[in-house]
DNA sequence: CTGAAAGCGCTTACAG
DNA sequence: CTGAAAGCGCTTACAG
């Protein structure tokens, strides 16, 4: 019946369902979506005959006339470093048990942020957004509000969504705690920066680190505290400045696992013994670190994704939230941490 | 005009901006998409207008109407693993340059992979469908013809799509051929196998084993091949096994780097030294390989995603495209061989 | 419980 | 170069 043929095999649609079944559209329409109101018998065989030709319904149509896209989008710097990974995995599981697609912005430099933010790519096809990880600056606030849609934000954020994370001067207070017991007294801290960051809240890790040396009674020593790039690079370097000091210190509290990793392959290169020589903590608990037999403060990925996935979830179904979700951290004591050598 | 209120305020539709800007619908239909047959004039007020507006053209309601989506899934067993993570990063860039959205379709479990070929959840929701590394049963393949959409794979493939890959059975002679090179003779192999995986193609990588032993005229011993599940876990049970033997071997090549991070950690808590008591090579040259020192081979994540990406972009533009791509594979020596110690 | 009809927000052949 | 109109494939208030 089509005047436009190219158009008309594009498969079948509900009103043939409807034809096949001996109901009207709208019947067919409230059989498949299981809206009440449609006899069992009905239902059962619009159903059938939609069965029988593998028919569903299409998303885009149906999302069209009820004005949503069945869709949540997933912000983020990176995909491939662990944390995000795993987040993003549970996030996907998630939304996939709640029948919604996940669909990932990934902004890798901070020209594709840019950009992001300008042509909001995003925009009209997706009914939420979470963003991993990823500070805010106002005007990228303001830009995403464009969106219209429910946000949700899982760790580091500096805007005012709903968020998930981890308590990190918590965390940092427990690592530091952890080398405090030990005995060790002079211990240097190992932070870390994101170079393509253009926004980043205040570092509760550095601060822990500071408060807790005073809360010890233990002077601040300058040379002590590094700053570097993000990475295992970062960590290398770090290290490697940690060590060329005239009194190097006996146990070093890094950012993160990553950074780590390098510090202990500097400290290796070194001759130096862990914990023997030095003792290497830091937060995370990313999947090498057991291997790597690295004492940390563990961080659960998988639960923030989660959480944000779920907190988003009742957003959109105009269910009560928290605003605010802490999630817990953990010391993992390992092999890397022991009393300062004399 | 609507007499539906509560659904008229979704926000400025196309014939908003197109009285605005004293033009009809068609013209700035064609304005916005940059259809040719506009005048340049016309455009840029049209456009002028959306821009005022911060409108941007329904995704949903061109799609419906043009017939496309405008998103590729993405099928894969994981997310959280290096390769996937790395491919996954890949693709999305690739797609996002060509404007189009990634949407991920992760099935973690044998359960989850068995309800996404029977629920099909990416029917009409996508243009194309890349297959990560996710052998496929010829039932499997049926059904996901129901898609009816292009599909192509990367690695690891059963059907008969387009597909991008290394060379596993050259991955592995290039490993052996090291390992033989260094003057090793008692060489032992530790195999993964996938425990999800309801099929998988036949493992080129063992096949290379057992070729290039049989090349360099080495007789096969059966205590010396091991088969594990994949994962660290399974690499430090092969190496158990081998190390329990009377006489093991005095170098292993391990089917890639996640088994290898396992059996170094078995070796080192057995006081033993790589490479002076055993030589250890695998295939990937995942993120943590450089830090750990395994030589390995290396395979691209990211090169795969990438042509994977831009041979469905080919196919879905009808270009030519390749129906079968190798990227290359290389020898990445680092300090876990060496020649044997006698 | 069921149907006719308007509407979701676009695109595009057709006719100027 | 531009417009009127049909169509994309659904959903849903309205009226039985």
């Amino acid at each position: 019946m089509t005047t436009k043929p190219e158009r008309a095999d594009r498969g079948v649609t509900l009103a043939d369902i409807a034809r096949e079944a001996g109901v009207s559209l709208a019947t067919a329409s409230r059989a498949m979506s299981g809206a009440r109101g449609v006899s069992a018998a009905t239902t059962r065989k619009v159903r059938a005959v939609a069965e029988r030709h593998s028919y569903v319904v299409s998303p885009e149509a149906s999302g069209l006339s009820r004005g949503s896209t069945g869709r949540i989008g997933v912000l983020t710097r990176h995909i491939a470093r662990p944390f995000y990974a795993e987040a993003l995995e549970e996030i996907e599981s998630v939304l996939a048990d709640h029948g919604l697609d996940t669909v990932v912005y990934c902004v890798r430099t901070p020209e594709d942020q840019h950009s992001f933010f300008e042509r909001l790519p995003a925009r009209r096809k997706v009914d939420g957004l979470l963003v991993l990880a990823l500070p805010l600056s106002p005007h990228e606030k303001e830009r995403l509000d464009l969106l219209d849609v429910a946000v949700v934000a899982a760790s580091g954020q500096t805007a005012d969504y709903p968020y998930v994370s981890i308590d990190d001067a918590e965390a940092g207070r427990q690592a530091m705690d952890h080398l405090l017991r030990l005995g060790h007294r002079r211990i240097a801290m190992i932070d870390a920066i994101d170079p393509n960051a253009s926004e980043w809240p205040i570092e509760l890790r550095s601060l822990a680190y500071t408060r807790s040396l005073e809360a010890a009674g233990i002077e601040l020593e300058e040379d002590l505290f590094v700053r570097v790039p993000w990475g295992a690079e970062g960590g290398a370097e770090g290290m490697e400045r940690l060590l060329s000091l005239r009194e190097p210190p006996t146990a070093v509290f890094i950012h993160s696992d990553d950074l780590a990793y390098g510090a202990l392959r500097v400290l290796r290169r070194a001759g130096l013994e862990v914990p023997r020589d030095m003792s290497v903590i830091s937060i995370d608990d990313a999947p090498m670190s057991e291997l790597l037999d690295l004492t940390t403060v563990r961080q659960d990925a998988r639960l923030q994704g989660r959480l944000a996935a779920e907190t988003l979830l009742a957003m959109l179904a105009d269910e009560p939230y928290q605003r605010a979700r802490l999630t817990p951290t953990r010391l993992v004591p390992r092999g890397s941490t022991a009393a300062p050598a004399r």
